[in-house]
DNA sequence: GCCGTTTTCGGCCCGACTGTTTTCAGTCG
């Protein structure tokens, strides 16, 4: 059984308990085994079989006796008598914001009902406003919820770049609001994960609430969801919820660490905390024998004065960063302006959008030490693949501007297509004259698990294929990813030492950070690359490079941090 | 259900906002 089915069905359970109203430390100790499985770099299965469950943080006896049937008969007994208590689709109820858990229960128990559009029913007809603890009011705001929950479903999640720019020209528009001072986002955003569901902006002003009466004016903003004095919920004109919370000066380290999360993080930020007699809040650090409560400008701060390491915001997932923090044990994460060259861009010799030299141009702004161009393979006719004749001329012109430009080095380079029967586009004789070759899919991506893991291995398996592109091929919010024994393919590609790229592309992001965290571990080589194919889209990546620290990753870990000669002598050719 | 500088039981992060209540439950992050 494959480990997101697995963590699939913890999450279920998680919801069924919340739902039965067992203890809340049950649920979030399903919750937390869920979120251990996600960041393994072994499948359960394995761990089964070798008895080391146990060794997954927060899996005890209970969830281990639980995983080792599920693994062993693909079925859980305990799952199905839970589902069976409730009516099917219950838990829809919950995807809807406003509805908890105790909402949940009390529709289904009062009323029968289990699904959204009976629910919307009995508020029409008044009957969810006669129940205990509801009314008039609530009801409305349930219905409202439904509709803008019916216009979002599907597209409740946006890539990390389209929030991110969002939040950066809401931010600008604050920036006129007098007595703001500090502003950051905080949330999921700042911890970038791949795609965001809302924006959390944190900020200090002199004086909370009337800024926060600014904010709500301001000409991005759509609609007001809910304010108070400290903090306001609104949806902003691309449809995007932020919630903006504004506290005073002196708290700005310790509020922006809090909003910033994950939950998980807190939590055991928190627990630790209590151990060393501290509370801690978003307005500072309370010590508990004496109530007295300290404030922090800084995040790095408020950690030093627990003991701990600075943890940056994209490891913050409740992983064991807390932990080598204790230890001054943290990785050094990775940062742009380690990246010394790009290795993958599209120029119009195919379907790129600018000259190769203006894209050789574009990264040379970026201060490379060297470029790749990797155009396309004959078989991708609609991206105007180039034929061995337009390659050879390629070649040529690269040379050329070698000797014209000394400042950067231009690899010669090709994105092959990996075809349907796992055979490259190109003849081998002809990739043997390129200096780097990423193999990528471009088409049947609907192929079964074990086709597909064959033709990708089979490529990844070639001596000239330097990089596997875009590894799984999803796109975000468009495409899942190919289905793939992503283990299989790690496998190769050490045995092999192909190198995987993670595609900056923001619809891309592709490894993603489960995966980069994984191959990472196992001593795989990675490449960060834009995928660029006009000389703007160099900025891209940020974006890997936001992925990449999600994955944990040094610069040590990514091969284009290298400077030109030793990256010349770690490729395979 | 997990876990241990409170170690095999008794804890488990903390606060804002809303709407319903006369002091708080539910939800969210």
């Amino acid at each position: 059984m494959k480990n997101t089915e697995i963590i699939e069905i913890l999450d279920n359970i998680a919801v069924l308990l919340e739902l039965k109203g067992e203890s809340i430390f049950k649920s979030r100790a399903y919750q937390k085994a869920a979120r251990s499985i996600e960041f393994l770099s072994e499948e359960v299965d394995k761990l089964v079989s070798e008895e080391r469950l146990k060794e997954i943080p927060g899996v005890g006896d209970a969830i281990a006796q639980k995983l080792t049937e599920l693994v062993s008969t693909g079925h859980l007994d305990y799952y199905e008598k839970l589902k069976a208590e409730f009516p099917p689709g219950i838990n829809i109820l919950m995807e809807v914001p406003g509805i908890g858990p105790r909402t949940a229960l009390l529709l289904t128990k009062e009323l029968g009902i289990a699904d959204i559009d009976s629910l919307e029913k009995a508020i029409e007809n008044g009957q969810v406003a006669e129940l205990p603890r509801m009314g008039e009011k609530t009801a409305q705001n349930i219905l409202r919820q439904i509709k803008a929950y019916r216009k979002k479903k599907g597209e409740q999640r946006v890539p990390v770049s389209t929030a991110l720019t969002a939040a950066e020209i809401l931010m600008e528009e604050m920036h006129a609001i007098a007595g703001i001072r500090h502003l950051s986002p905080a949330g999921s955003l700042r911890r970038f994960r791949d795609t965001i569901g809302d924006i959390d902006l944190i900020g200090t002003a002199d004086n909370p609430e009337e800024a926060i009466e600014a904010f709500i004016q301001l000409p991005s903003i759509n609609e007001l969801q809910e304010k108070g004095p400290t903090k306001a919920s609104v949806i902003i004109n691309n449809g995007l919820q932020v919630d903006l919370r504004l506290l005073s000066n002196d708290a700005f380290g310790s509020a922006l660490q809090y909003f910033t999360g994950s939950k998980q993080h807190n939590i055991e930020l928190r627990t630790r905390a209590a151990r060393l007699g501290l509370s801690l809040s978003e307005y500072g650090i309370t010590d508990i024998v004496t109530g007295q409560l300290e404030t922090y400008i800084s995040e790095e701060a408020f950690y030093k004065r627990q003991g701990l390491e600075y943890i940056p915001p994209e490891i913050r997932e409740g992983l064991h960063e807390i932990e080598l923090a204790e230890q001054s044990k943290l990785p050094h994460l990775i940062e742009l302006s380690d990246i010394k060259g790009d290795l993958h861009l599209h120029s119009d010799w195919s379907d790129g959008a600018a000259p190769l030299e203006e894209m050789i141009a574009g990264a040379l702004e970026q201060g490379y030490e060297y470029v790749a161009v990797t155009d396309h393979s004959p078989g991708l006719g609609i991206a105007h693949g180039l034929s061995i004749d337009r390659i050879q001329q390629q070649l040529q012109l690269i040379s050329e501007l070698n000797r014209k430009y000394s400042d950067i080095h231009i690899f010669s380079g090709m994105e092959v297509d990996i075809r349907a029967n796992g055979a490259l586009d190109v003849p081998d004789e002809v990739l043997a004259k390129l200096d780097i070759v990423i193999a990528s899919i471009h088409s049947g991506m609907n192929q079964g698990i074990d086709q597909m893991t064959k033709r990708v291995i089979s490529a990844v398996s070639n001596p000239h294929v330097d990089i596997l592109g875009h590894p799984t091929g999803r796109l975000l919010g468009e495409r899942e990813a190919v289905e793939i024994d992503i283990e299989a393919v790690f496998k190769a590609a050490l045995d092999h030492q192909t190198v995987l790229e993670i595609n900056a592309t923001p619809s891309r992001l592709d490894l993603k950070d489960t995966h980069i965290y994984q191959a990472r571990q196992l001593g795989i080589k990675l490449v960060i690359n834009t995928d660029s194919h006009h000389p703007e889209q160099f900025n891209f990546m940020r974006y890997g490079i936001g992925i990449a620290r999600r994955g944990w990753c040094e610069a040590r870990d990514i091969l284009n941090t290298l400077p030109l000669a030793k990256f010349k002598a770690s490729l395979k050719s």
